[in-house]
DNA sequence: TTTTCCATGTAACTCGTTACATGATTTC
DNA sequence: GAAATCATGTAACGAGTTACATGGAAAA
């Protein structure tokens, strides 16, 4: 929720905008990192326009539909580096709804097990491909580290889905010892 | 939402139970994998009781509360083997709440961040003790997996956090070299 | 005797999504 | 002439959480 808040203000520091254009931009270049829709951004973007966070002009340029030009205040600025200043200092509270499959695998026997798992590989592996041809749009360091992170962490599952696969493997050939 | 339903059906596989007993069990043994509440498990066990996936029997033990004693049917274990199937196959959409503040780190002096990205980690590596110095509970493998996999993403954040530490220290010594 | 444990829930709320609505305008 | 783009939203729904309620029994 606040996270909402803390974007939104952040992509207001830069410039003002309509919403639009904010929501623009996050299609276009973060959805890697959050999946915040339409309806909520413009929808947070009044509420902060409501608690005095930020400003709101209409604007009517040539024949195109009224836009409304949010800019952030004084308060608002206030308001982000105190989000922004929590935000860095907490951890991620990491929880996985695939764990929660993985507890249960031992239900399935081993050949079906490892179809499953590779299927699930084989989308990892795609994304990850996916992340690492995207351009690089050069806005600053921290947006580079958030991308990283999101890498380093695909990285990491692909790693640890590789190295299960390889254990039930091994239990299958052990089991077919027998 | 199927998540939640998966938990406790594979919580029933093993043997049937009361809504006490299972919050009890989550609540003591499985808090790392999933954030469940009790009044979401009581509420999803009563509703898997209405789509047939459950059977409720009360029993009255003693002088104790009365107990309602869930236990799963023939189509609750077809549905959980269908949970479980789309779960495994399935890779998770990861998001972290911290990659938005990170975007909007430049905003802050190199200094500051530091002290900020320093307290989380500091946070995060407290989280990876507790998570190493847990007892084993022998739940078989996929329980195993599970909690592996909950640390592996644990250690990757981590190192990853104390990477770009590294970097932004970097930065400061440079600007500080004007 | 007060607190904790057992055992179950309900009601209100929050945050967010999906699907739809509007209407003009430019592109195919 | 149809479809996509620009620009804004609303209404209904969904999943889950928080805080509270109940009431007897055991432990402190």
């Amino acid at each position: 929720m606040e996270e909402r808040a803390l974007l939104l203000l952040g992509i207001l520091m830069v410039h003002s905008q309509h919403g639009y254009q904010i929501n623009e931009f996050i299609e276009m270049n973060l959805r890697r990192v959050t999946d915040m829709k339409k309806p909520t951004a413009y929808a947070t973007l009044d509420r902060l326009a409501d608690e005095g966070y930020v400003e709101v002009h209409t604007e009517k340029a040539g024949k195109r539909p009224t836009r409304k030009i949010y800019s952030i205040t004084p308060q608002g600025q206030r308001y982000f580096f105190e989000l922004l200043r929590t935000n860095l200092a907490k951890a991620d509270k990491m929880n996985f709804g695939s764990d929660i499959g993985m507890m249960f695998v031992d239900h399935l026997p081993y050949d079906e097990a490892l179809t499953l798992l590779d299927k699930r590989r084989q989308e990892l592996s795609l994304e990850i491909e996916l992340h690492e041809s995207a351009p690089e749009h050069g806005f600053g360091l921290g947006v580079d580290f958030a991308m990283e992170h999101h890498l380093v962490h695909l990285k990491a599952d692909f790693e640890w889905l590789s190295s299960v696969i390889e254990r039930l493997r091994n239990q299958l050939e052990n089991s077919q010892l027998n």
